[in-house]
DNA sequence: TTTTATCTATACCGTTCGGTATATTACGGG
DNA sequence: CCCGTAATATACCGAACGGTATAGATAAAA
């Protein structure tokens, strides 16, 4: 593994365990075995340390839906796979959903949520995009893409959140259901 | 308004914004337009400012939704009065239910979590206590009175987290369908 | 072999961090 | 009227902050 990613890997337990703000750059390079002018070299700031970071993560986030996340006649059908591409990415990725999270409820003034911004944006776009195409399909849907993506995603989120603290168990039968209740949500 | 309150009013605004590590002690007595050892009279440490904090908000929260969280024996109206709580408590207080937010979801290490937790607890066995009494009329759901709070909870802030965004009006209707499509969850 | 670009370490920068020693003010009770 | 306590300010502490100037190492290219 080059010293680029185990740079990124070691900052990335430490944001997700203690907080952005709370890491100390001399803590990190301490951490990974190096000194300050190896990870200036890299990535020039603490912030673009942390912007490194998101894109890699993200990157692989968007690689692991990107496939599930095409509407393809069948809403039902297309949301599972979907909900199971964020499930099985963030238990695969625990450190860094947890940190993504932390970010999102982050302050509006705050560099973390400036940080995570984009990626969130992109998120919603691809569920809209989603709910858009389904609305041809179900009349009763449309004009409402940007609540249904948000309130989606915030049910997945729920469920990441408890399954990260070990209070749930994500399998293919909590899919099933939260998807089921998702959807009765919005036909009743 | 005495000092004390003034100092807290301020530092409130300045952790929901900013976040509590990137906010110094140096920024909060100028904002509040005092000096630092005035603010260490009071509160001990920055650390203790944040107790206080939340001691006052949280304590605010549970007087709020303390009367309605009561099983009477209708499980529907009693979440409904609950939900009815969590949202108004929550935009009558948009600062600190922002900061809860992000307390919850900050590092497993770091302070915030830890100054948040008895709080959090306490809102968890508020509600599953609820859930407990309502299984003793509903057999179906006796044992899960933990997972039903906490994704219950969860629900509930999802929708508070999307108003905080203006993206969605937190009114009566939103309440009912939100517990409906809760409950048909656990029904179905 | 010399050159050039990449990578890394020593040692340091000014600033801000959380916190405090000391002194002064304001004020109510004896 | 003096005394004690609470409240506030000035000025400062050592440590940690994010960041950098400089130079030595390394290795591929010329």
């Amino acid at each position: 593994m080059d010293n680029k990613t185990h740079i990124l890997n070691c900052a990335l337990t430490l944001f997700a365990n203690k907080g952005y703000d709370a890491v100390g750059v001399q803590e990190i390079v301490d951490t990974a075995g190096i000194t300050k002018p190896t990870l200036y070299h890299y990535f020039g700031s603490k912030r673009g340390l942390l912007d490194a970071l998101v894109a890699r993560e993200s990157t692989s986030l968007f690689t692991a839906i990107g496939s599930s996340a095409v509407y393809n006649g069948n809403i039902l059908m297309c949301l599972r796979g979907v909900a199971s591409g964020y499930f099985k990415f963030a238990l695969n990725n625990k450190e860094y959903y947890r940190l993504q999270l932390a970010m999102w409820f982050s302050g509006k003034n705050s560099e973390t949520l400036e940080a995570i911004f984009p990626s969130l944006e992109q998120q919603h776009r691809m569920l809209e995009e989603i709910f858009i195409k389904a609305s041809i399909d179900h009349g009763n849907m449309k004009g409402r893409h940007k609540l249904y993506s948000a309130t989606f995603l915030g049910t997945i989120n729920t469920y990441i959140g408890l399954a990260l603290n070990s209070d749930l168990v994500l399998d293919d039968q909590l899919i099933y259901k939260a998807v089921h209740q998702f959807m009765h949500g919005i036909f009743s």
